[in-house]
DNA sequence: GCAGTTGGTTCCGGAAAGCCGAACGTTTAT
DNA sequence: ATAAACGTTCGGCTTTCCGGAACCAACTGC
């Protein structure tokens, strides 16, 4: 558990929510290694279980602890929020289908990236997890896109709250490297993975941004490395780049016709 | 807040929870509006709020919080989690492409109905929720084609816990009303609802089961009251029923391939 | 420029609430 | 039948949370 400072934080309510963590990091739990994982007396466990299940938030199926439905719904929710999201879902199923690779979306969001849209079963899959959190900003190529575009000043940030842990033997483990990874996206466009996140896996991600400048997120996509020759990878960075484009001017059509509704109303 | 009772839960946690709940609610929230809908003080508040956001459940943005990607994240996690979800959800796109409705599939956890695949956009909108939970099993079909299947002190429990609250005027609202429903379910072999969760909507739902007889879940087909006679309506009755049956082929298929890897290896 | 508002943050003391440990009920396995 | 493991309850010690007030920053309208 690498968690920051502790400064302010209610205790009991971060005991709950960690063993929201335990249970994802298991992939379900019984009480016993729930113990065993927090260090906690067996009636303080069950106490906050039974409020966790309260709410929705857990399950118990056969012994054993699992996460509730409810989180399908609240992540419904949090997914349809953005009126951006919509085009972010329709460039990445374009993209999905234009392309031999996997295509996804994703945010930064409390300096880790979560991925919104896209094949969520490998995305999302725990056995790439820290610490039951999303992915770190610097192993991934939708994190490296995404924070190249961020003043230098937000990056230590956010290397300072969630340091540089290394997901294979290829990750960035130090600051330079990084901010040196950070100017070689800035000049070509867009960031590239060759096993930093996952051994064996590439990746290329391209961060979309508003009119004003803000980050919206990263498109990407990713595959098995063995198949990318410099043919198929010139190919996948120019679908890639096209992707962007189809994602920005959708976002601006949006919101010209937001504009022009408001002016009718 | 209709919580049931609240022996045994932390208090604390219960109020971070609580807080979750209203910022869905209210769909976005300022402090100022929480403290208002909460009775808790500013400071309170703000200690909750602060202890959500280090773990990455809420998130400011311009002077309003939002629940954060990561219920998106564990939402994911959550969907995966069960094989037979992935059949749930080749089968829900089947009957989407194939009826003129809106699919969806939908599972009864701790007494609620939570929708699992299907158009998002609609069938967890925060507009027909209620306490920041989902659907009550009586209002919906799905709900009343899931415990139909239950044994009827299971359907008691449920009703003692959360009550016979009315969506719409047509909703039910007396155990008599509702035992009465679900004979007619299992009789038919398929629920209906024409308004009784959402105002002008006609639904149908028909609950999947194991070969043991579990019930899995329901799936639904759903969409405006005044496109529906006769005619289409025996249509998508069978469109459904059909569906039905490919679920259930579907996750038997699914174990006889899984019993065979086991026995391979 | 200033007073008023709204959002967010910090600090401290009193009081409430969580944590522990131990004991009991229940189910599964040996 | 015995044991082990999971879940549940209860009461006391003490931790920790809650509330209030005061403080900063940003924005609004006069």
């Amino acid at each position: 558990m690498n968690r920051h400072d502790p400064s302010g934080v209610l205790k009991t309510t971060a005991a709950s929510l960690a063993l929201v963590d335990h249970i994802l990091e298991l992939e379900g739990a019984t009480m016993g290694e729930l113990v065993e994982a927090t260090d906690l007396a067996k009636s303080t466990v069950h106490a906050h279980l039974k409020t966790l299940a309260e709410y929705g938030y857990v399950v118990n199926i056969d012994n054993e602890y699992q996460l509730g439905a409810k989180f399908c719904h609240l992540g419904d929710y949090v997914r349809t929020r953005k009126d951006y999201y919509r085009v972010a879902q329709e460039t990445v199923s374009w993209l999905d289908s234009e392309s031999s690779m996997d295509a996804d979306f994703a945010v930064e969001e409390h300096g880790r990236i979560v991925s919104l849209y896209g094949d969520l079963e490998f995305a999302n899959s725990p056995r790439f997890l820290i610490d039951g959190s999303p992915f770190h900003v610097h192993t991934t190529c939708s994190g490296k896109a995404i924070i190249a575009e961020y003043p230098e000043t937000r990056v230590r940030e956010i290397i300072d709250r969630w340091g540089l842990p290394a997901a294979t033997d290829d990750s960035i483990t130090t600051e330079e490297e990084l901010f040196a990874e950070l100017a070689t996206v800035r000049e070509q466009g867009y960031a590239e993975n060759s096993g930093e996140a996952v051994e064996g896996f590439w990746a290329i991600g391209k961060a979309v941004k508003s009119p004003r400048g803000e980050v919206y997120g990263s498109l990407n996509l990713s595959g098995p490395a063995y198949v990318i020759d410099e043919e198929t990878r010139a190919t996948q960075v120019e679908l890639l780049e096209r992707a962007a484009e189809r994602f920005e001017q959708g976002v601006a059509e949006l919101y010209r016709t937001q504009a022009d509704e408001a002016n009718e109303g």
